[in-house]
RNA sequence: GGUCGGUUGGCCGAGCGGUUAGGCAAAGGUCUGCAAAACCUUCUACGGCGGUUCGAACCCGCCACCGACCUCCA
């Protein structure tokens, strides 16, 4: 079986590659998911939407893919060092008086929740830390038993300094130099006495009495460190090398980098061929954060319910809006980029409910428009193929919505439309606006009892229409006015009239 | 301070040596009972200064500004 061809980013060369995985026909992804101490917020949907995209595609390539995105409900420190620290899952159990998993049980909800709203897929596996303590335990051993890493008063650390010396890649991935790491001068670097270099970070964590979450190891009670949880679990899943690794450019310095440095530390090898890292989603020109407290969440976004946009807009709106970026490049979320989101993404649902109503010419004799048709789809898996470029291939997607409007008002138009055309214009919008960029193209309001709200609209536009005959102006206007108040769209055509929602 | 990345028209956002990106907004027109939608046409670009080249938004240099990372980050 062959394969499109796909090239992608790969951050660790700093070049596009051409992707080949590892096993022929399969693919082993890992993407760093959410910390579940509180909601996800806009900004970290925005990564998980494009690796969905990411995935999304490659299966629609054909690869049979395995997806790990994790949960991180432990080993993330509150504040800038990594030892002596509340644990962020911790702290808000103990301010709220519950159980950490109880945190965790409610913010992975919430998760789940909003993903489903921006109809992301499931990946195929979701592990957590705290599900995976043993594995990280044996890792860190593994580790120690490499040389890598050592203990200090019951924690343990990884030895950056060897780690460079004898692999000479430390910092390859984020481009950092070893020697300056060491002589970094940041006031918060000090204090951190149990670490031979600062640039060492903490693989297991002693913990005193008051730390809720945990466990038993024969260096300490305590708890894994932050990174370590995402290297022991896609070992697990994935095997010590596999083909991609995916998440936000923020991770890319310190986690991923110590990611590397674990998975060699342990397994002595490379863990991942291909790096993929998403860029920043902004607001007000700065990137989105909740410690910053610069950001907005999915529901207050899709509610309506917040102070920074005037008005709502709907989840497919908001996947649009980010899909007409490329997912290397930061995007900008202000009230008028959304509002041109919807009503362009408005104007290619419009255009994709037509489709079915196209006038078709009899006989199969092949038409010119096919081969325009057939030229932008190919065109969409050349934009897809260079490093998932969604932007370009929604601008062909643009060009489709022309030639389905503009046969739409013209069905005499030269050769017209045949059974192919339909065909290939149904089977463009479904492939990459649906299946791969994930955008759903039928409005909720259809999907729910379909036929019952068609059936009404017809009885109601077939009212209009008798008004308009009788050139009952306000009766039909009134109806028009009505159900635009509903957010129901008339048009009126030279072929009939056609609806739509707004959203 | 160090290391990266960016600066494209009113807004968003592709392109990265020669070809209209696209969307939104705006203007005029077609259609329409009116409107909306759609269609047609039009308009406003590549931060600044140099250099390379037959040709630069795209390559190189300098400058300015913005952002990210530098142990909370998606």
């Amino acid at each position: 079986m062959s394969y499109r061809p796909l090239y992608v980013f790969n951050t660790l060369s700093g070049e596009k590659e051409l992707f080949t995985p590892i096993v022929e026909g399969r693919v082993g992804m890992y993407v760093c998911g959410p910390t579940v101490y509180s909601d996800v917020h806009l900004g970290n949907c925005r990564t998980f939407v494009s690796f969905d995209m990411i995935y999304r595609y490659l299966l629609h390539l054909g690869y049979k893919v395995r997806y790990v995105r994790n949960i991180t409900d432990v080993g993330h420190l509150v504040g800038d060092t990594d030892t002596g620290a509340e644990d962020k899952i911790g702290r808000i159990a103990r301010l709220e008086r519950i159980e950490p998993m109880e945190v965790v049980q409610k913010y992975s909800n919430g998760f789940h929740e909003v993903m489903a709203l921006l109809n992301a897929l499931n990946p195929s596996i979701e592990p957590s830390a705290t599900g995976h303590i043993i594995e990280q335990i044996e890792m860190v051993q593994k580790i120690i038993d490499n040389g890598f890493a050592y203990e200090t008063n019951g924690s343990v650390y990884f030895d950056t300094l060897k780690y460079a010396e004898q692999t000479g890649q430390y910092g390859k991935l984020s481009g950092r130099v070893i020697d300056e790491l060491i002589n970094e001068s940041r006031d918060n670097l000090k204090n951190q006495g149990e670490k031979r270099h600062p640039s060492d970070f903490a693989l297991w964590i002693k913990a005193d009495e008051s730390h809720l979450m945990r466990w038993p190891s024969k260096w300490s009670v305590g708890f894994p460190g932050w990174h370590l949880e995402c290297s022991a679990m896609s070992t697990k899943y994935l095997g010590t090398t596999f083909d991609i690794h995916g998440g936000g450019q923020d991770l890319k310095f310190p986690h991923h980098e110590n990611e590397i440095a674990q998975n060699h530390g342990a397994c002595l090898s490379n863990p991942v061929k291909y790096w993929l890292h998403g860029n920043m989603l902004l607001m007000n020109g700065k990137k989105m954060s909740k410690s910053d407290g610069n950001s907005i969440l999915p529901m207050e976004l899709i509610s309506g319910n917040n102070d920074i946009f005037k008005e709502a807009f709907s989840p497919m709106t908001l996947r649009f809006f980010m899909m007409q970026s490329h997912y290397r490049s930061t995007l900008d979320i202000t009230y008028d980029a959304l509002k041109a989101a919807e009503k362009g993404f408005s104007k290619i649902k419009d255009a994709y409910n037509l489709i079915p109503r196209l006038k078709k010419a009899p006989g199969s004799q092949p038409v010119k428009i096919n081969q325009t048709i057939l030229s932008e789809i190919e065109g969409m898996y050349e934009d897809m193929g260079n490093d998932f470029n969604t932007p370009k291939a929604l601008a062909r997607i643009f060009e489709l919505v022309s030639i389905v409007n503009i046969y739409h008002n013209n069905p005499q138009q030269e050769e017209g439309l045949n059974e192919e055309s339909i065909r290939l214009l149904s089977s463009a919008f479904d492939t990459f606006v649906s299946d791969v960029m994930g955008i759903r193209l039928k409005d909720d309001i259809l999907t729910d009892g379909e036929n019952y709200t068609e059936g009404l609209m017809d009885i109601i536009l077939e009212l209009r229409a008798k008004a308009r005959e009788n050139k009952d102006w306000p009766t039909s206007d009134l109806i028009r006015d009505k159900l635009s108040e509903m957010n129901i769209q008339v048009k009126d055509g030279k072929d009939g009239v056609t609806w739509s929602t707004g959203k």
